[in-house]
DNA sequence: ATAACAACTTCGAGACTCGAAGCAAGTTGC
DNA sequence: GCAACTTGCTTCGAGTCTCGAAGTTGTTAT
């Protein structure tokens, strides 16, 4: 019962989730953007420190060479640019131009129209939040380590 | 804000998937599996009437293409058949060999163990799968009616 | 100073997905 | 009956995504 009830979620979370990207991968092709490129839009926070490409990597769950290769098209749309740190000159930062910021509220809004989530009533949103919350850090901002 | 609550939600599902999919793909290469391969095998109940790759690939949200692409794979391994459907020969049900419920029944195993859902109590996860089931059909309903 | 380490990039290969085209089987209209 | 159309699946070719290995530049420790 246990088990099962472990499946079924696991089943319904991936179901949400491939509906959310088949649903979405169409108006972000219009929007010149892939999945793997509106994704590390998503990670990017306008308004905090411009984060590290290691720190990206991390958040996509992805290794270096993948960040490199996503950050290089996003580069070459302007939506993204590298600044070296001035503290370690290895790093980079990514940080979001004002078309790059249009552009990821655009894709949030998509997103959120072409979601399966958004025919659930703000009190389930909030259910479903609440349960969430407890195993994966708390969505809004996520630290790097 | 109502906004806020559907982005954050679609923000930890997307996480939850992603770690789900990272811890688990290490053990699925130890089966022989990449993540479509696995992805492929949930989708198969082992007690159901086999399914057409046509009614397989509206499950995965993929094309018939890659479908048979990724059945290929399953069939090289020994884990699924291609059956002709006596009554329209155009149609090819996939069904699971022996070693197929096995290996799936191992990458559930896997996979729940894997999942950041399995810190979650009954209870929480019984809440979870109460609000997922408004969006989502119930998919793979019980093998025990 | 020299060695060890870290962040990022480049390169090459493999895996995944898709559209276009083709094939065999079923269906419809005459 | 037969030709035209449709459907389910496959093959083929191209493009995208991901990764390991190796190289470059910069930092840190001895």
């Amino acid at each position: 019962m246990d088990e099962q009830g472990a499946v079924a979620a696991i089943r319904a979370i991936h179901e949400v989730f491939m509906r959310t990207e088949a649903g979405v991968t169409g108006p972000l092709a219009e929007l010149g953007l892939t999945p793997a490129t509106a994704q590390a839009l998503w990670a990017l926070e306008p308004d905090e420190e411009p984060p590290s490409m290691k720190t990206v990597a991390s958040r996509l769950h992805c290794n270096a060479p993948n960040l490199s290769f996503v950050a290089d098209q996003l580069a070459a749309r302007g939506l993204v640019e590298r600044v070296p740190d001035p503290r370690d000159r290895r790093s980079r930062a990514l940080v979001l131009t004002e078309k790059g910021r249009q552009v990821r509220a655009q894709v949030m809004r998509t997103t959120v129209e072409s979601s399966p989530l958004s025919a659930l009533d703000p009190d389930d949103v909030a259910t479903l939040l609440s349960v969430l919350d407890k195993i994966v850090p708390a969505s809004g901002r996520v630290q790097d380590s």
